[in-house]
DNA sequence: TTTGTATTTAACCATATGGTTTAATACGTT
DNA sequence: AACGTATTAAACCATATGGTTAAATACAAA
C-alpha cells in the first residue's frame, strides 16, 4: 500500500489518534500508552503495529521494554496532500467576505435597514488577507 | 463513527483520492469520474458513496444525472487536527539546521579538513525560509 | 411504448480490521 | 533455576472494505 494511503489509514481510528497525541509528549513504554484505554494489550499492540507500518512511531528496545516515539513525517506529507484544497475551504469565506463588502457598500449609501448587524471588522478584513480563487460560473 | 476518522478513512484509498483530485476542477457526473479508472462503474458508485458519507462530495440530481461535487469542509478539519503536529516535524529541520549552521560556523574557523562536504547555501538556507505555515490572524 | 443511457442495488467473494482470550517469549530479579 | 513483568503471537470471531457480475431503476428520446 502507498505511503499516503497506510497514513491516512493508521489516522482514521480515534484510539490511534490519541495515541499519537499521547506520544506527542513524549516516548512511552506499550504499557504507559495502553493504560487511558478499557481495551486488551494485544489490542493496543495491534494498534502500535498500524502505527510502526505507517512509520507515525518508531520503537526502540530496553530491556522488556519497546518504548515508541512519535514520528511526524508521515504527517507532514498528508498535510502537503490536504494543502492541495486548502483554497477550496477558504473560497467559501472569500464569497462570505464578498457579500459582506457588498452589504457594506450598501450600508454606506444607507440602503441598509437600522438595525442591520455590522459585518465591517473581524470577517470582511479577511477578504484582503486571503488568496482567492475563481470557480466555474 | 466520528467525522474526522470517517474523513481520514474516505482519503485512505488512492481511488478516492484522485476522484476528489478530479473534482477539484468542477462537477462531473458519474460516468465522467469513472472514465480513467480501470474498475467496473459500480465499483465508483460504491467509493461515490463512502466520499459522501464523509461529506467530502455533495450530489445533485440533472435528469439521469447525478454529478457529484467537492466539499472541502471535513479536510479543513483533518488539516486542523494535523495541525497539531506541525512543529514536531519542522522541530527536526530546525535541529538540523542548527548543526549545519554550526558546521559552518567551525568550517569559517577553518577547523573542517579540506575535503568536507560544502553543506552550505542549499540547506542552512533553510532555516530562514521554512515557513510556519500562516495561523487565523 | 419501446429503447437507450446513467446509475444503483443485490448477491457474492476474498481479504482486512478491530476486538477478544489464551499462550508464548524476552528480559531482570531473587 | 524460578518468578514476575512487559510485550507479542495465535487462534478465533464479527464486521467492514473493495472488488466483481447481473439485474433493477430512473429518466430522455424516438
Amino acid at each position: 500500500m502507498d505511503r499516503l494511503s497506510l497514513t491516512f489509514s493508521a489516522l482514521a481510528d480515534p484510539t490511534r489518534r490519541a495515541i499519537l497525541a499521547r506520544l506527542s509528549s513524549g516516548a512511552a513504554s506499550v504499557n504507559e500508552i495502553a493504560a487511558p484505554f478499557s481495551m486488551s494489550l494485544p489490542a493496543i499492540s495491534k494498534h502500535l503495529k498500524v502505527l510502526e507500518r505507517a512509520q507515525l512511531i518508531a520503537r526502540g528496545k530496553e530491556a522488556q521494554w519497546r518504548p515508541c516515539e512519535l514520528k511526524a513525517e508521515p504527517l507532514r506529507e498528508a498535510d502537503a496532500w490536504i494543502e492541495q484544497y486548502r483554497q477550496m475551504w477558504e473560497e467559501r469565506f472569500d464569497r462570505l467576505d464578498a457579500y459582506l463588502m457588498e452589504l457594506q457598500a450598501k450600508s454606506a449609501e444607507g440602503k441598509v435597514a437600522p438595525g442591520a448587524p455590522s459585518t465591517k471588522p473581524a470577517v470582511a478584513k479577511r477578504a484582503k488577507t486571503t488568496k482567492t480563487k475563481k470557480r466555474k460560473p
